[in-house]
DNA sequence: AGCACGCCGACT
DNA sequence: GTCGGCGTGCTC
């Protein structure tokens, strides 16, 4: 047996002062690889649940985490290996933490160490960090050491002695400077906070109601409680403005480092250094995406979750979790209130706020000074079209200009066209690697157009003549925001025209610019994707036409309207807050849908009571439970084989077990777009109105994939809840 | 997922 | 003769 050599604090004893080998101790180990199950590992000295250890895996060494000290390892202790380093630069994860990526591993179906790893920044996961550097302390020390240096250069500086520890809540928090809040929103503030222990809330709200003060309110006196705050948000690049306000408020109270940001776009260093600052309890507020929900804070006392239908709360690869979901349990875990913001909530949220489940908190009207903006309808079935554009709109937008309002055109469809056309054959130009069309794209650098394609990346030249007929007359065929931006160009020769989306946004930094020119009142009229929609308040937005939304309806997803109406309640918020009459246009062929009947009334009550009944009677989430298998191969066939030999285990299993509430089997399906970078793909659905029987199938189900996939050289992943199928 | 072992093609 | 292609087998 080696010594476990320790990194950071005190140092390991493997042999007792006489010399004489004490018992080994066993360790259950969770590591960041995708085999089901932990791996148990022997050790000189005992090493508590929820420290990291360096063990040795096959032919090389992984950094794990310590989730059980069992009393007999699981396997003949000859084919045990020793524990390489025990990492101690960092305090255990707590009890409460473990319990979150337990459930969370559970719950979503993967294995410890694939939910408990990935949740730590990447330089406590990764042996290179401790490894070949000067020093040899790892980055936690590292870290410390050149705050320290940064400390004392800025003490010098400033004559100062002592640093700035803000790792308690310094002074009266009721000296800030708070805003005063209407009834509804004082309402609000003292029902969340009247509760004891756990509660969910739903704060349902249109844009510019006020949740926002809510948020803060409740964060305010929790925070002045002595617990942190955790505010989760779905994007944090389009939310620069919810730091700034957070940082306005509390930054008196809790100091510059006791708020704490956590996101993607974080550099190594700075995770770290994020991650310490909430473990460590100095961040007593900590704002970010998804991912901050894995945020180790022992005294976490409220998680918000704004915009909570969003659906960027859902991790798309990997480990599929939602962060709105583990959020919930979280607080219920912990015994804390949930804040779940929105103005159209998930009809999960619904549903619960609807029997009770959850706290329903209204806040009616905006709150400050202007009033909803007028939706209407423009039904095109019978118009004549100029660009896509309604006389109606034209209209509307020209009086808008002449007011010296601005006026955002909402088209959904980034690119030139969404296809290329042969006008004498019918030949549509398609991607090579992909069952999708091309879509056109202008080059706006090189004045010229190309095809790209949007799900791979593909990119080639425009044929000049149709490679089926030869035809020279190919067409566009469709419209994007970069056709749209020409078209608006020509239609209002004296208008500024700017275009936002992903094309005109791709340099870092770039978006911020765009947005600022609109702000500043430099663009006249907007043209943008679903980028525009979030987070940004316009105040000298008089219009908002909506173009081709009934593209979205088409999507035979059943959460389609849900999400239509979302986004489109969304759009109009931009309008006109502090403005008065504003106006949104939506141009439909389907006026009488009613998706569109309760968006003219901004009846969202309606609309999802609505929904809610249609699922019901279908048997469709909130009312069922879903998994999703899908697979992938080099042929369609392999994908679709592998889902049906799983469909029938899966039977099998559903036989075994009778009297369990029954589990739906859907056929095997090809995915709508079957090919994707020469890869074809199928999925399986699995539904059942008990969540618990759902559950237990899997488990005894998804063991026997592994084997199948691997015969049948497919690759394939499992998703509960899915949002999209 | 890695990482290595293991057998078949074009080259410093 | 090797370098290297990726099939498959294993990891407490």
């Amino acid at each position: 047996m080696t010594e476990a050599k320790h990194v950071g604090a005190a140092p390991a004893t493997a042999t007792s002062e006489d010399g004489i080998s004490p018992e080994p101790c066993w360790v259950r180990v969770a590591l960041d690889v995708p085999l089901m199950g932990v791996f148990d590992y022997r050790s000189a000295v005992p090493v508590s649940v929820g420290v990291r250890v360096a063990v040795p895996f096959g032919r090389r060494t992984l950094i794990g985490l310590v989730v059980a000290q069992p009393e007999r390892p699981d396997l003949d202790p000859g084919q045990i290996r020793d524990v390489e380093t025990i990492l101690d630069d960092v305090p255990p994860m707590s009890a409460a933490w473990m319990r979150m990526v337990a459930f969370a591993a559970q719950y979503y179906q993967r294995p410890l160490g694939e939910v408990a790893l990935p949740a730590l920044p990447g330089s406590l996961r990764k042996l290179a960090s401790y490894r070949g550097k000067r020093s040899g302390a790892g980055p936690v020390a590292r870290l410390d050491a050149r705050q320290a240096r940064a400390g004392a250069k800025r003490s010098k500086a400033t004559g100062e002695t002592g640093g700035e520890r803000s790792g308690a809540v310094a002074g009266p928090v009721d000296v800030l400077p708070d805003t005063v809040l209407n009834e509804a929103q004082n309402t609000a503030v003292q029902a969340i906070l009247s509760g004891q222990g756990y509660r969910t809330a739903l704060l349902h709200g249109v844009t510019g109601s006020g949740k926002t003060e809510v948020y803060l309110h409740v964060a305010r006196q929790i925070l002045a409680a002595g617990r942190q705050v955790l505010m989760l948000v779905p994007e944090i690049n389009l939310t620069p403005q919810f730091e700034q306000a957070l940082r306005r408020r509390f930054e008196p109270v809790v100091g510059p480092a006791g708020i704490a940001v956590m996101h993607s776009g974080l550099s190594e260093g700075e995770r770290l250094q994020a991650w310490l600052a909430a473990q460590r309890g100095q961040a007593r507020l900590v704002l970010g995406t998804r991912l901050a929900i894995f945020a180790p804070l022992q005294e976490l006392g409220l998680i918000v979750v704004d915009e909570e239908h969003d659906a960027s709360y859902k991790q798309q690869d990997g480990l599929r979790y939602s962060a709105r979901d583990l959020a919930v349990w979280r607080g219920h875990d912990l015994g804390i209130p949930v804040v779940l913001g929105s103005a159209t909530p998930a009809l999960e949220t619904w549903d619960h706020a609807r029997r009770g489940r959850y706290l329903y908190l209204s806040l009616p009207e905006r709150a400050r000074i202007g009033e909803l903006p007028t939706i209407r309808l423009v039904d095109t079935r019978r118009l004549a079209l100029q660009h896509g554009l309604s006389p109606h709109l034209i209209n509307a937008m020209r009086e808008r200009l002449a007011r010296q309002e601005q006026v955002l055109v909402f088209l959904n469809r980034r690119g030139y066209a969404p296809a290329l056309h042969c006008h004498s054959c019918g030949w549509v130009g398609n991607c090579p690697r992909c069952t999708a069309y091309m879509v056109m794209h202008r080059d706006a650098r090189a004045g010229r157009y190309v095809m790209q394609c949007h799900h791979c990346g593909w990119r080639q030249p425009v044929p000049r003549a149709c490679p089926d007929c030869k035809d020279q007359d190919l067409q566009p065929m469709g419209r994007g925001t970069q056709r749209l931006e020409e078209h608006l160009a020509e239609l209002f020769p004296g208008a500024r025209v700017l275009r936002i989306d992903a094309d005109s946004t791709r340099r870092k930094g770039s978006a911020e610019a765009l947005f600022g020119q609109v702000h500043a009142g430099e663009v006249d009229i907007l043209i943008g994707t679903q980028m525009v929609a979030k987070g940004h308040d316009f105040a000298r937005l008089g219009l908002v036409g909506v173009l081709n939304a009934d593209s979205m309806l088409f999507s035979h997803d059943f959460r389609a309207p849900e999400r239509l109406f979302a986004q489109l309640m969304q759009v109009a918020g931009r309008a006109g807050r502090h403005l008065g009459g504003a106006e949104v246009l939506v141009q439909t062929g389907y006026p009488e849908q009613s998706v569109y009947q309760a968006l003219l009334r901004h009846d969202y009550d309606g609309f999802a009571d609505h929904a809610l009944a249609e699922r019901k009677t279908a048997g469709l989430p909130p009312y069922s439970y879903q998994a999703l298998l899908s697979a992938e191969a080099r042929e369609l066939a392999q994908a679709l084989a592998f889902l049906s030999q799983a469909r029938e285990l899966a039977q099998n299993q559903v036989q075994a077990r009778p009297g369990a509430t029954a589990v739906t089997l859907y056929d095997p399906v090809p995915l709508r777009i079957v090919r994707i970078a020469h890869v074809e793909r199928a999925q399986l659905l699995l539904e059942s109105a008990s969540r618990q029987a759902l559950q237990r199938l899997l488990q005894v189900w998804l063991p026997d994939l592994p084997m199948l996939a691997q015969t049948l050289r497919v690759r394939w992943q499992i998703e509960i809840d899915p949002l999209e199928i």
